[in-house]
DNA sequence: GGCGTAACGGTTGAA
DNA sequence: TATTCAACCGTTACG
């Protein structure tokens, strides 16, 4: 369909898709309009962006220095893990009359869980009725984990999710790099708001600025379980508004910050002369983020 | 007129 | 393989 092939058009004039992020140079120059003083109302007007969209990323950024959107999709990681069944069935073996909501306490009381990822006490109840059951026996009755080979992919996932869950921010974090050294950039790649910029190499694998990357988990991070493939450079498509456009072509595919788990976008069409979200297109360029 | 936000229709991806 | 569900998205409209 032609609508969904090309985006809609806003009561501005913006160019969008129903449901899709704002591509990340949008995003970036949002945030860098705003930090140079450009009220929120000129720099909706000025990039064809809804204001409400503007006011929405500018209210992220300034909560969680992250420019970028959150994970679209995909579901919540799982908290009934292994180990936590277990344990259930041990509350339950030691006091049969045990009530969920005790069970739920003493999780939190034993530090198996916190009060991030403890069960409700209805998956609790679900828990006892499925898997532990009548006989107690989690493995009696359809349990989750078949064969050896499912028992340690489970394994396996319980190990990663004690290892994404920090302890330290009592949050899951977004994956990001280790703290390490990475190359340097040269200035005339960089742009004005480096805060920024190592914001966005907190997401990315490929290095690109020298600095260590350190405290990389972001408030805003913490409903992510999925890693971002996306490089800095594929977000800073363009240089700062007082720079002018770069010299090569931006990047005109779009970037997520849940990568890789996120859908594919590919180029749709061909934008010949459109001023796209006030950037100027040069023929042959494609909506960054428009879908197949 | 500017701003914050709820409602809405849509997309996405794990289960 | 198809469906469900719950997360997110940007736009719109309202206060």
């Amino acid at each position: 369909m032609e609508q969904s092939t090309f985006g809609e058009v806003n009561q501005l004039g913006g160019v969008f898709v129903n449901g899709r992020p704002l591509p990340n140079a949008i995003r970036l120059r949002i945030v860098e309009l705003a930090q140079v003083g450009v009220r929120p109302c000129d720099i909706s007007r000025q990039l064809r962006v809804s204001h409400g969209c503007v006011s929405k990323i500018l209210a992220r950024y300034n909560e969680t220095g992250s420019i970028l959107p959150g994970a679209i999709g995909g579901s919540k990681p799982r908290v009934t893990t292994p180990n936590v069944v277990k344990h259930i069935k041990v509350y339950k073996e030691r006091d049969p009359g045990i009530f969920a909501w005790e069970i739920r306490d003493k999780l939190l009381a034993d530090g198996v869980c916190d009060k991030y990822n403890v069960p409700s006490v209805s998956s609790i109840s679900r828990i006892l009725r499925n898997k532990i059951g009548n006989n107690g026996s989690p493995n009696q009755n359809q349990a989750p984990y078949e064969n050896k080979n499912a028992q340690v992919v489970a394994a396996a996932a319980v190990a990663a999710s004690s290892q994404l869950y920090n302890p330290q921010f009592q949050m899951y974090p977004y994956s990001c790099p280790a703290p390490q050294t990475i190359p340097s950039m040269p200035p005339s790649q960089m742009t004005s708001q480096p805060q920024m910029l190592n914001s966005l190499n907190n997401l990315n694998n490929k290095p690109q600025m020298s600095m260590p990357m350190s405290n990389c988990v972001t408030p805003c991070m913490v409903r992510a379980w999925a890693t971002s493939p996306h490089s800095v450079n594929d977000i800073l498509g363009f240089r700062h508004p007082q720079q002018g456009m770069p010299q090569t072509a931006p990047p005109m595919h779009h970037d997520t910050p849940s990568g890789g788990q996120m859908g594919q976008i590919g180029q749709i069409g061909q934008y010949n002369n459109m001023n796209y979200y006030g950037m100027n297109m040069k023929q042959g360029m494609s909506p960054m983020y428009l879908q197949s």
